[in-house]
DNA sequence: ATCAATTCCGTACCATGGTACGGAGTCAAG
DNA sequence: CTTGACTCCGTACCATGGTACGGAATTGAT
């Protein structure tokens, strides 16, 4: 089985994440506290490692702290339809982010490229559209 | 001239911002308070319609309060090297991040697939990928 | 002259995702 | 059996971009 065996500072380094952001997750129920063994120091396992690496994974693909918490109720893997619907609604969201922020790299664009081409320009044509009505 | 007309609450409703937000950018420095008549009411003009519509059009391209300070100082439209510069960082800026959330959204949506085509499958295969090591 | 609406100003609070600090307790090595 | 490293726990603080609150002063309208 999993020995419990690491420290919490074991544990941190183990999953790449700082000391403080284990105890925050187990504030924000992410991460369960192990029993103390009376007045004694918690021991972690493997098992926490890997739910560390979960969470920070989900985050990677744009789940926020809230949604990870309802990805993991779901962890035992027999919850394939709630998961997904998860997933696809979050999928939904992030091609809605990729839409705005294509829009943003054209302006972007075209607002440099406007910069470049005018050469000894008194009015900065970046600062103009910014400031036109 | 401008006419030095409006009341905070007038221009908040112009500009299309709430009020305390047009405090919290004189706070920053985003904005000039125009000087107190004597134990009085500060009057603004559209000058200050058009620098709050200049903050949130540079806001929704991606630019932080931090950027849209150092672009106001700019705003006079002689600093078009300048401007550009700081443009052409943030289009770098918003090219990474498109190419980050790509990558997610491919990711999401090949989990989710998995998910719909395992009818009755025991194991969610989105759950699976963010536990695997 | 009075009354409601608005302004002024300082300060506190919100969400999000952590990070830091400090005192007390515990553990392992020498 | 002491020392140094680590843990425990509560609480405070960080950045970012605002929003809310409350008492005092002022304004515009009646």
């Amino acid at each position: 089985m999993h020995k419990q065996d690491m420290t919490i500072g074991v544990l941190a380094r183990q999953a790449g994440v700082n000391l403080e952001t284990i105890r925050y997750y187990q504030r924000r129920g992410l991460l369960l506290e192990p029993a103390k063994p009376l007045g004694g120091i918690r021991r972690y396992s493997d098992i926490d490692v890997t739910r560390i690496q979960f969470i920070k994974r989900a985050q990677h693909l744009g789940f926020s702290l809230e949604e990870v918490g309802a990805l993991l109720r779901l962890e035992d893997g027999a919850h394939c339809t709630e998961a997904r619907a998860i997933a696809a609604e979050k999928l939904v969201e992030v091609r809605k982010r990729l839409d705005g922020l294509r829009g943003i790299e054209q302006t972007l664009q075209t607002l440099v490229d406007g910069c470049a081409t005018q050469p000894g320009n008194v009015r900065c044509p970046l600062i103009t559209s910014l400031l036109a009505n």
